[in-house]
DNA sequence: CATGAATGAGCTTTCATTCAT
DNA sequence: CATGAATGAAAGCTCATTCAT
């Protein structure tokens, strides 16, 4: 279905990928070092790219549909709504696990702010729309929230786990555990949209 | 306790923060442009600050503490606890209305994430401190969740309906309006943090 | 006597030269666009000539040699001196009526002025050599006159012709019309070289 | 009346004078050359001029200005038409002594060719006009011909003068001198437009 | 203190040329 | 032979920083 890439694009789109992942802000890498680290030439980058600018916004692009093809894998293997919300909290474990703090301000700043990401198809939101439906195929979620007020709840969970979390890793101390915010989280969704039994 | 700003150095974090508002990107803004918008010569900026990122950096931290003065000073007009946040919510909408798209876009990502701007004291996050405490003071709040907790769920609400309202300012078609959502997210905080009588 | 062009050096040829009548500066030209528009291979070009420059410059000694047997042509099919001259004249109307000016002045750059065009055999001023040794086989012409000084005039008359006919499609306001300048040239020449009956 | 030029510009202007007069093509000289040449740093040519291509642009401008003026000074203590024609044509032999081939070659195509240097006032066909005009006070010239017609007439003597003499330096073999062309070229400019008496 | 002209390191981008296929 | 993807030297341009005034 997916076009394959040319190798050149592909080594291109990881080294942006990589140096994200070092933490390094989007818009102050060099496409010097994107190409260094690519292993290739600095004029390559042209070839396929009208500017720098247009090379940061596909590779950010690819990268976003990368991880919601692969987090949508590991989901749809999930049965019920909140065992799928818990699979996408322990997704963001082993995703802050790997990478640095810096890291993941620049990726929290790009996929909750950047118009960039956010607009595109793909997108995290939508994964969270397709888990809200599946909550919906199954009967378990109360029928007074619209879509969008539950995808929206489901989001904000999310950025308070990852910046709780991020925070732990900051200088700033705190009295619960991760683990304990997440416990609230998950607990505070299923009060607030499941039906109880 | 606060010592007067030079009127040099308040020129310059107020020239900051115009450029802010006119929806800019903190990083891409030039020094010239800032010191030209201040009314003032481009080396003067070097007498009292030793870079530009320094600059930026108190400019932001500045405008924090004017920020959370004000919301301080407005919020403590309020009785009890959902009033105060409701009252928060209707700062949100004031300043919303007030400025650009990006100019929010910019503005999120510094407050949500950006460290410098989180880990000043003064923050936005401390306001909300002070809010539980004034809701445990009288009273009001469920004993059995932590302050980090209610402090971090009430920040991921204020994400959500900032995030929901900007993204109508956006092309994407929702089905809710603001004022729904606002809705749904006070009431989501009444029902999960306060004593239900 | 010519020896046969490869079909591939007939279109590099063929592409500068297109590229020259759609007003474009010779040393502006680029080796991509001169090789796409030749329907060829961006390496082919190397195939064949050592450099871009090289390339340029046979392709313009080439159109000159090109140009210079087509107006020999039609020149010979003239009788007397000033007929040869009058019909030079219309030669450069049709050329002028079809091409941009901006193609003109770049031509002109080239014919009047550059070591590339200038200096080789077949170059237009060989051309008026044979039309001035026709008209001295005719009788026609004084004979106090060297060929050399008899050759330049004429090169510099059709410089005036030229320069006037372009800035006339420029925005320069003159009082009078080419062919009244045309007549003006004609008669200059004939009253200066023709013995007078 | 002229005001005065910053010293930074000024040398930027000559350093474009100076590379023109070593024969080097006006649209290949390097910013970082001319501003070397000027003794600057290359950011100081951004703070005067947008581009490369406007500080060209206003150099060969300010050359065509300077070099009219003090061409006008020289022109205006002659006193007929002829003298004055005669001692335009010393100027172009003062010129052409102290400057190389190329670089003549180049000024031509400026002067002769290029808009930019054409449609401006203080041109060297405002000259012409003015030397005409003085040979129309003085009852001179024949009052069949149009001023147009006598200024180009003037312009292409020029130009053959100057192309003749631009040969000589080649490896073209010519039987006549330049001085021979010289005194042939005046003797056509006094017979075609000087009132016989 | 205040200035802004001057700077140049460092960035993006271009494009003639090469060479493996 | 023909190709065009790959290259990197070299160019234009930016802008944080300095410093003589």
């Amino acid at each position: 279905m997916e076009e394959k890439l040319s190798p050149k694009v592909e080594a291109l789109y990881k080294a942006v990928m990589e140096l994200l992942l070092e933490g390094r802000e989007v818009r102050k890498m060099k496409v010097s070092e994107i190409t260094e680290k690519a292993g290739i030439g600095k004029g390559t980058a042209y070839e396929y790219f009208e500017s720098k600018e247009e090379l940061l916004v596909d590779a950010l692009d690819y990268f976003q549909k990368i991880w919601a093809d692969s987090a949508q894998e590991e989901l749809s293997r999930c049965g019920g709504f909140m065992e799928t919300v818990n699979c996408l909290f322990d997704l963001l474990d082993s995703v802050m696990k790997r990478i640095k703090r810096e890291a993941m301000v620049e990726i929290c700043n790009l996929f909750f702010f950047s118009p960039i990401v956010r607009k595109e198809k793909g997108c995290i939101v939508i994964q969270l729309y397709s888990i809200v439906e599946k909550g919906r195929r199954g009967g378990e979620l109360k029928e007074e929230f619209p879509d969008d007020y539950i995808v929206l709840a489901l989001a904000g969970r999310i950025f308070d786990y990852v910046s709780y979390s991020m925070s732990i890793k900051n200088d700033i101390k705190n009295i619960c555990t991760p683990a304990q915010i997440r416990e609230y989280l998950l607990n505070s969704i299923r009060m607030e949209f499941l039906k109880q039994t």
